[in-house]
This record gives C-alpha cells, sequence and structure tokens, in this order.
DNA sequence: AAGTCAATTATTTTGGAAAATATATCCGGA
DNA sequence: TCCGGATATATTTTCCAAAATAATTGACTT
C-alpha cells in the first residue's frame, strides 16, 4: 500500500534514522524528561557520529521535544501542567479552525472519507485485550482526526498540527493509564462527524475543543486528585 | 536597553551568527526565493566551516524560510499568493486567539501597555520622509501588537506566531511599495485597542482577522489587477 | 566556613577531509 | 533523434580531531 518501490530503496540519510529513533525514544520517554542528552553517550547508545547527531536534536528542538541552551547542549523537553493544557488548548483551536475551512471547501468526496474513517474507527474497541489502548484503534483514530481537517488547505497549520500531536503523544504515554478511564469517545466522535456533515461550523468547533479539553481534564483531575 | 552586560559579553557561537545574517539576507531578498543554497558558496560568501552553515539552515528550515529535499539541499523558500494569504489567515486567527486569552487573563497593568503602545504608535507617522516605510513607526507597530497579545499565557502559540511574522516580514518587503496604498492604519488601531480595552472578545477577534487579511488584500489585489 | 582564583576535566562547537549520493555528460544502438 | 546506461563531475552527508567554552575541583586566603 505505502510504497515497495521496486527499483530505488532509497536509503534514509542517518541523520534521518536517528531522528526516528530518538523521537520515539522520547515519545515512549525511555528518555525521562529533562534528561541531558550527551553527545558522547549518545554516539555510544546509538552508534552514530557527533553531524548527525547534533542535527537530528536540533531538528527534535524544533519540534519541542528537547530544548536546548546555547553551549549548554540539549535536553529532553520537560512536561508540565500548564504545557499540556496549552497543548490540549491549542490542537482544540486548530482543529476547529482546520475543520472551519474543511467544511467550506470539502466536496463529496471529503464527507466520504469522514463517513469512511469514523466507519473504520467504530469497528474497532479502544482497549484491546491486553487492557492497554489497542495499536490499531489508536491508528484509525488518528486517521478519523486528519480525515475531519484534510480539506482545510493550510499547510503551516497542518505543520503546527502535527507537531502539537507529538508532544500530546508523549503525555498520552506518560498518562496511559488515565486514559483508560471510562469515557464514551464513540458518541464524541460519532457527534463530530454529524456535526460536520451537517456542515455546522459553529457546533463541530465546540465539539472538537471539548474532545481535546476533556483528555486533558481527565489527566489532570486524576492525577491531582 | 537591551544587554550591555558588563562582566561577560558572551560571544555568540557561530551558529548564531551565521543563523542571523542568512536570516536578513532572506528577508531583505538579497537571496531570491527559489535561489539554492549550495554549501561550497556558503561556506565562501559568509566565510564559515560547513557545521554551522549546516544548523544555520536546519534552523531556517523550522522556520520555513528555507526548504530542504534529503540529500539535495537546501533552497530559499519560494513564495506563491496561496502562501501569502494562508500566512495572513493564520496571523489573524492566533492573534484573535491570543488577544481573546489575554482580554480574560491581563489586568489593568496590561491595559496600561496596550495603551501606552499604541500612543507610541500614534506620534509617528508610517511613512518616512523618503516615501518609504518608516523604521521606527515599524518597531512600534510590532511593539503594539505584541502588546495587545501579551497576557495570553500561551508560549507555544507565541512560537508559531514568531516564525509567521518572519515570513510574513518577507512577503512585505517584496510588496514593500504596494504596502505604502492609502489606508487608514491608524483608525483601524485605534478601533482594536478600542475593542481590546471594553475587553470585547468578538469585536477584537473580527478587527484583528480584517486588519491582517486587508493588507494581503491590498497587495494581491495590486499585483494581479 | 565561605569565598576566590587557578588548574583540571568535561562538553560543546567547528573545520575539513573522506564517503556516499545525486546530477550531468557522453556514447552507442534502435 | 531518442533512449539507456556508463563515466565523470558536483554536491551533500558523515566522521572525527582540534579548538573553544563551560563545569568542577582544590588550594589558598580571609
Amino acid at each position: 500500500m505505502e510504497q515497495t518501490s521496486v527499483s530505488t530503496a532509497r536509503s534514509p540519510t542517518r541523520t534521518a534514522e536517528i531522528l526516528d529513533v530518538l523521537r520515539t525514544d522520547i515519545l515512549e520517554t525511555r528518555l525521562q524528561p529533562g534528561t541531558r542528552l550527551r553527545f558522547d553517550e549518545l554516539r555510544r547508545s546509538y552508534d552514530a557520529g557527533i553531524s548527525p547527531l547534533r542535527e537530528a536534536l536540533m531538528h527534535l528542538a524544533s519540534e519541542g521535544l528537547v530544548v536546548s541552551e546555547e553551549r549548554r547542549g540539549y535536553r529532553v523537553a520537560p512536561v508540565s501542567e500548564d504545557d499540556l493544557r496549552e497543548i490540549a488548548k491549542l490542537r482544540g483551536e486548530f482543529d476547529a479552525l482546520a475543520i472551519a475551512e474543511s467544511i467550506r471547501r470539502g466536496d463529496e468526496l471529503w464527507e466520504g472519507r469522514v463517513i469512511a474513517a469514523f466507519h473504520a474507527l467504530q469497528k474497532r474497541s479502544k482497549i484491546g485485550p491486553d487492557g492497554e489502548i489497542d495499536r490499531e484503534w489508536e491508528g484509525h483514530h488518528i486517521r478519523f482526526h486528519d480525515a475531519l481537517v484534510s480539506e482545510c488547505g493550510m499547510p503551516k497549520l497542518m505543520g503546527f498540527r502535527t507537531i502539537l500531536d507529538l508532544q500530546a503523544r508523549r503525555y498520552r504515554r506518560i498518562a496511559v493509564h488515565y486514559l483508560t478511564a471510562p469515557r464514551d469517545d464513540l458518541a464524541e466522535h460519532r457527534a463530530i462527524r454529524d456535526a460536520v456533515l451537517d456542515r455546522d461550523i459553529t457546533e463541530s468547533g465546540r465539539l472538537i475543543r471539548a474532545h481535546f479539553m476533556r483528555t486533558v481534564d481527565i489527566i489532570l483531575t486524576r492525577q491531582l486528585g
């Protein structure tokens, strides 16, 4: 499906490889928030030269997953309540905006994609047999939300959105147990789909904002209360 | 005013220096949109090693001022009507959002800063004696808009906003002559100030969106019509 | 003890050469 | 002429060692 291109199986650059594995390690919190990332150590652990490491770290900094101080190296970005709250707020606002544009510009084909993505999501249950969030479900979930915004025609906004998605993923991992809290995801998603198909910008914005905020509220109230 | 720190006059890293001069060259369009940026040439023109050049380019890529293709090097980001339109749209939306939050959270001190910034802006005229946009005015203009959003408490949003500001600055340079077109900036800014001081979120959002959109409309209709 | 300064060690930053890859040129065959 | 592929050239990517800077230690003074 993706690309099994017969001819040129383009080898990624070392930088791209390292970027990927480093990002995963941060998102899965194998590298804890705040950890210093020294080149010497990284060189050993990831078996890489300094240049691609530097470049990968720099890229991660632009995604907000690491922070750097001039001449003092890099650290895994810290986490905080306020940070999580802002991420959720902005995800709501950005998606509300992108959905509004998609409603204005999207045709029946787009509607079809939304319907199909919801259908696929609906068929799977969120929690797998092991009690963890189901990997497949997670994929469908992402694709449903992507479908909603897919006709907004704002590539820069989509770039910002991707960055926030990444950052949110890390918190999701940190708070994974709270995320299995009882919550009627399916009803929320169906309501969003219906508002979108009704081409109701105000309502879909309200729902998508609430959708993102609910997640963070659940995490934070559980962790504090 | 800035920092004339007596003790440690921290020398910036070579990367930071190069980043600065490269960014300026792009913003002032001494490096035209689309231009390929080869390391050999850059090495000569900017008298720098490859490592800091690479890092600077990477950073500029994260700001959207250059684009890179794996193993094919970097180019100055191209410009387009759609690109400009999206920048203007997002600047309107982001600032509307940030102003809304500032209105909710800001105190009298914030109001004072807004009033002061408007006052300073008002005293200067936009077009200098040479017929170009006045440098001083431009500084006050930026500070007025910064004051409006300064209490939003959303650092990530401010980061995104900074990136869009940079990108917009390049278009402003490209279209500099059209920007001196007759337009009652002062009245627009006063209206925004008043809506903010009335703590009217809806109205301030409407005005700030229109403010950004008007600029792009002027540029585009002139260039096409 | 607390503070200063120098010496030592740890770490980041930089330049450039080597390796890997992409692009351009050239040549022969349909 | 146009295509395919081989060769040559141009360019990016990577490694690594040297330089620059920051952090730590310890001796000395008050």
